[in-house]
DNA sequence: ATGCTTTAAGACTATTTTAGTCTTAAAAAG
DNA sequence: CTTTTTAAGACTAAAATAGTCTTAAAGCAT
């Protein structure tokens, strides 16, 4: 029931990032991995994912590194998360529709189903807005 | 970000026993095992959890097995998941503080805290008798 | 008492996921 | 065309999860 080391980087790094957004500034990874304390190599595959989700815009090259590619307020947890790790489920059954199959499993499913849905719109309801303002 | 299998497990096993709580019969181990589809030795672990827990009775010996220890309206989807996997944590920060230890890192930390206490009160909103009912 | 049946506890093993590294390629700038 | 940067993905290490097995202890029945 844990959000992955990654996310936790991620949250980290962008939250630094955001902080500086003002002067538009473009950061390189290294620079980026020894402000945050984050592993090298390991934040070149959150930052990585990052992009791809378009949270992060990457430029190769001289000159190149990360910046934001939206607002810090359009930046939620849960962007976040779902970039880095895939989207949210409570259990396998959300998944697997085969791992149970009692009539009563299925009413078990419905309620987790329901608390994974307020979970996802409390993680919408906070951006790296609300951390650096 | 997902409950353990052996929570999926416990959730199922408890929905079975408290579906036929009304005859206050005990069950072996190695009829739930069988009636609910979860390995036997792996079962054992979860039973003895919940034991420990105050959510079913055990007895040993002949006519020995497990029954709910309370009602179904007083055993919620966070007991269970407490009793089997720990308390609930949502990233590494929230346990060990010196994780992280920049300024903004504590407000990230206070975010996620309020997302985590939310969804304990959800999870405490669900007891057995919503699925048996 | 003494078997027989059941759970308790914990060491042990296997599998999967997470965390992290490394190497090669590709793009951009000078 | 060389240097600097990210991209991608194979690879490895470590940790957590899932599951087994063995020995002990408790309760019942004869």
């Amino acid at each position: 029931m844990k959000i992955t080391r990654a996310c936790d980087y991620a949250l980290k790094v962008l939250v630094y990032i955001a902080s500086e957004n003002n002067k538009n500034k473009i950061f390189m990874r290294n620079e980026l991995s020894k402000l945050c304390d984050i592993p090298d190599s390991f934040l070149g595959k959150i930052l990585q994912a990052l992009a791809r989700e378009n949270i992060l815009v990457s430029e190769r090259g001289k000159k190149g590194g990360f910046k934001l590619q939206k607002k810090p307020e359009d930046i939620s947890f849960y962007d976040v998360i779902k970039a880095v790790e895939g989207d949210i489920t409570i259990n396998d059954c959300l998944v697997d529709k085969n791992f149970c199959n009692s009539s009563y499993g299925c009413r078990i499913q419905s309620i987790l189903e329901k608390v994974r849905q307020n979970l996802i719109s409390d993680l919408k309801k906070y951006s790296l807005e609300d951390i650096i303002s």
